[in-house]
DNA sequence: TATGAATGAGCCTTCATTCAT
DNA sequence: GATGAATGAAGGCTCATTCAT
């Protein structure tokens, strides 16, 4: 039976390649890029190094893969938040709401995403940049959308969505490395209000 | 004739120490911390790796030599700017305008004092955090003066404040690695506008 | 009157010269050949690096001129000491005697013939033996002319001579290093005693 | 197969580690402490420089490895001649023949316990010295004994027994750096009659 | 003569990657 | 597939020696 042995197998790999990652995620955030080493992830993992380089070609391509994985749950947590709305605004501040959410439950995401990820290593700075911008596309469209609708003034959506977007990355920085604000929960409604207020939405009150 | 030091040679020395930071400044902004070598750099200032040694202690503090530079200029820079100004508002302005315009002057400057900066090594990036803080400060002491001045609403300072520093970043950031804006001085205006909208000024317009 | 200038001259670097040994001998007594580094040595002497080249070749030579004025003292305070003894075993006793006085009265000696001396690297230490050797020579002559005269019996004069310096240097050695005995005054005469023991002298008790 | 490691890997990695011992000994017999490097060790080893790392944690730890063999291989050697003795004196007498004999058959071991031994690193020198102190005080041992039981004279017990075991290490350094003896063989009898005189043993003839 | 900045070979050590088992 | 011993290039740094001044 070939071919009940062979799910058993690729279970098992699945298995151990997630093992690598969930180390790999430890290890990245805890000492960054360059001073993680690749036995100690391994180690962590409960692997020996040579099987890591099974799974992953090498450092870098694990570095990515674990990248690839956080930013796939951080958008999805986003998008999934976005469905629930109709109102192209309401959608930006669901992101903004969202984001935060999940970096308040996963400190060590948000380690890698906002602080490890854009400073690894040359080129891999640039493939990790690629998916940071997903997030800024995103608010980009809402931007255009909101303005063709006449719910926002015109205005430069790129400069809108950076600032959007890096205003969120400097409160989860600060957060990560001065604990200030100590509680990323008390930050949500006040950077949703300096970004809408930023964007010119006529707030209610 | 037991040497003569005081003229030529400490010219000289000077202007190697300075051949020195402005290779590193070179090297670390294209490698980034880790990846950058001694001997590179050395090579790149025209001197021998030993000698570098005779001017810094290590590669860190070589290091925090060239980001205290930066620093100092930026800040510098902001700070002049800032006297121009008698305005509260008109200084955060400002500040914003005087750090675009450094930066656009000087990429590699916005290399290091944005992206390599905050991630070279966990002793080296606490301190240049330090100097980080600055910028935040600054701005948190105008909004908090313009909101006992009445001319913002009260908010939470920490939080604008980090977000009017994150879009100044993140602008940075996206023009650096990915081109766009393509010039920043076009992001001036649309940044400036953007956060002084958020912080709840009443613009003219 | 250029023969008083040159005198003058010949003077000064006499001085420096010595100030260069006298530091020499602190610094390798210190830290052992290898671990003292010429530009410490120098700069205990008051004098530039470039300039003990002036005077010696290289580090080894330096080395050996330090060695050198060491035997040459410690060889002319025991010489003297034999002066003033008419018969060949209290010339052995003597010689004992003085060295262990020399020691003891200049540690800094003690520890650079009797530890660094011998260890310093592998050609110097070559070297450094040839002049240990005119210790155990002397020796050695005292114990033959002894023999010749009945004094003492027969024996392996090379091997009584090498114990009877070895013995000397152990207690040296411990002294230095364990600090056991506390004194090497109360060394003096038990080691007298045990090699004239040892070489079958009838000693009067 | 998760790798086999109990049979011939571990076999093989004994033979390893074994090899660069043997290169150690060699290379740091030859060049003392500080003059030997790692890399020429591990290529006489027949091995790559980082793989002695995998065996021992500096170079350090493989002076001391050496070392520690040596001397238990000495102290061994020493202890079972003195098991066939039951005399005090004869014990004295076995220990010195023994460890002439064990340095005679082992150049190099004579080479690095008497010459390089004591001479490495300041910390190291340290250790070493707890190692050397071992046959000290066997023969201090061995002569309170002696002296109790009345075979020998009241002594002072810390010289006599340094002035032993530095006459033992005085013709080894002889025989090392002059080829004086030429054989170790001549020394053992004259050497033992020295030093059985010395403490005062009546010797039958 | 005296200086000390400059050199660069060489040091010990680390670690991503490979490969025999 | 899994292992982990082995590799060796590359790292930061030191220091005896040289040489322009």
């Amino acid at each position: 039976m070939p071919y009940q042995r062979s799910e058993k197998v690729e279970q098992k790999m699945e298995v151990k390649e997630k093992a690598i990652i969930i180390a790999a995620k430890e290890i990245f955030a805890r000492d960054g890029y360059s001073a993680a080493s690749v036995k100690n992830i391994a180690c962590r993992a409960g692997v020996a190094s040579g099987t890591l380089y099974l799974y992953f070609d090498n450092k870098d391509s694990l570095f990515m893969a674990v990248m690839s994985e956080l930013y796939e749950e951080l958008l999805g947590a986003i998008k999934l938040a976005r469905k629930s709305e109709k109102d192209t605004l309401h959608k930006l501040s669901a992101s903004l709401r969202a984001a935060l959410n999940i970096f308040a439950a996963n400190r060590e995401m948000a380690e890698l995403v906002v602080l490890q990820g854009p400073n690894s290593n040359a080129s891999l700075s640039k493939q990790v940049a690629t998916m940071e911008d997903l997030l800024a596309k995103l608010v980009s469209q809402d931007i255009e959308a909101a303005v063709d609708k006449g719910l926002l003034p015109k205005q430069h959506a790129l400069i809108s969505s950076l600032a959007f977007v890096g205003s969120l990355n400097q409160v989860i920085t600060s957060w990560l490395r001065e604990g200030k604000p100590e509680n990323l929960a008390e930050a949500v409604e006040p950077l949703i209000k300096y970004n809408l207020n930023a964007l010119g939405a006529k707030t209610s009150d």
